[in-house]
DNA sequence: TTCATAGTTCGATCGTAACCGAAGCATCGC
DNA sequence: GCGATGCTTCGGTTACGATCGAACTATGAA
């Protein structure tokens, strides 16, 4: 009766719905403090406190003390993605939060997962990716093609200092609210700050939405088109 | 405070230790009846009962009554990669069920992870396939060129007939044990069978592991060799 | 029919962990 | 120094869920 790695531990830290809302809030890439995490957890600071204390002593959770604030980020992508992969299984078999409802349109438009786009939007700019040329996908991986490498330079992106990181270039990750993949990796990570720093798109405060200026949304469609 | 599916209820199904050695019990493959279960999980079968209504009404098992006696097996092989990918998290954090110990040498050596190899052989065999030219590793993604389809022939393994099942020919899948990664998809689970047919190994009884004959051992480092 | 085995349901116990109030540190601004 | 803010620790309460004994249902064997 014991083989293997210890899942149950894990299970529980996430299987606290407090700490589940904790987690997925951190999952929009950016830290957050343990009054705020309390906010979205529905709980005071003082329970956060205790639970926060629990998922860092369990590796998911690493904090940064500046000034008399505590901010709290997941410890690194492999967390994000097994949260992201948790809510993409939980949606397919139905476990949603409350009722069925037609839930956050704007979050299921575009939003951040961890630090890449996700979401309607960011479905689409893999599949336009693709259909293009710019990205090879092979089985259940992506690559960059050599046509993608030129055409994002045309956007801004120099592939050459994303190649030095030891983060992997392209990532598929699977999309919980459209059930197919989007790109993430140091690319989608790329893209998406390319986007904020062009203004085409800024992140909400409260809430893992990114919301698209009317001429940021012109240029996306512009240069990620559905092939018809 | 509420975006998204709820992570919290399928983290706490997991979350509980006698739970979590069923389902870890269940990657093994094989359908287990109530009783079994109740063992692994070092409980009575009142409370195994009770937990595995719970995991069935959880969508993560399904059961098979045959005689009097109920059969379970994992709902889908998405619940075997989720249980899978835990592990390899949880293992990749030092959260080991028992101290640290070399635990069971031979589970790492070769175990089932649901229908396919996995453990030292299992990394070794797609090592081995990828250095001979038989399998394209793209990314995350794996892809079957020509010459690894023929090849897969003289093995006597018809790869026109997988491709025809709607489940992917190639995926990787992350080695808990070993971690990196190997062979899943139906051609893992054909390779698996085919030498489980050939008897060059046998499942045992009630672990994970996979015992190979020590013909069986010399044709499969034959057949998989590593490149010096 | 009767007995045995496999499994579920009921009822009650018990432990753990989530929770909050209050007090205790730490850091900032003054 | 002082108070205010952010967060943690302590103590005690509470509630949920895991657990098992016992009773009940279902299938199979004799």
């Amino acid at each position: 009766m014991k083989e293997g790695p210890d899942i149950a531990q894990i299970g529980a830290l996430i299987g606290d719905p407090a700490r589940a809302n904790m987690l997925a809030a951190l999952t929009g890439g950016r830290a957050l403090t343990a009054t705020e995490l309390a906010g979205v957890g529905g709980i005071t600071v003082q329970t956060a406190s205790t639970h926060l204390a629990k998922l860092e002593a369990g590796g998911l959770l690493t904090q940064r003390k500046q000034g008399r604030h505590r901010y709290f980020t997941l410890a690194d992508e492999a967390v994000a993605r097994l949260i992201e992969s948790m809510m993409g299984f939980a949606a397919g078999r139905g476990h949603l939060r409350h009722r069925p409802g037609p839930k956050e349109p704007a979050l299921r438009k575009a939003r951040i997962c961890y630090d890449h786009l996700a979401g309607d939007y960011g479905v689409r700019m893999l599949d336009s990716l693709i259909a293009s040329g710019s990205i090879e996908a092979v089985g259940e991986g992506l690559a960059l093609t050599e046509k993608g490498e030129s055409d994002l330079k045309c956007i801004g992106i120099d592939v050459g200092t994303l190649r030095s990181s030891r983060r992997p270039l392209c990532r598929s990750c699977l999309d919980w609210s459209e059930r197919r993949a989007h790109l993430a990796g140091s690319l989608g990570k790329a893209l998406l700050s390319n986007f904020l720093d062009k203004g085409w798109a800024r992140r909400t405060a409260e809430s893992r939405s990114v919301i698209f200026s009317p001429e940021g949304d012109r240029q996306f469609l512009r240069l990620f088109p559905v092939d018809a």
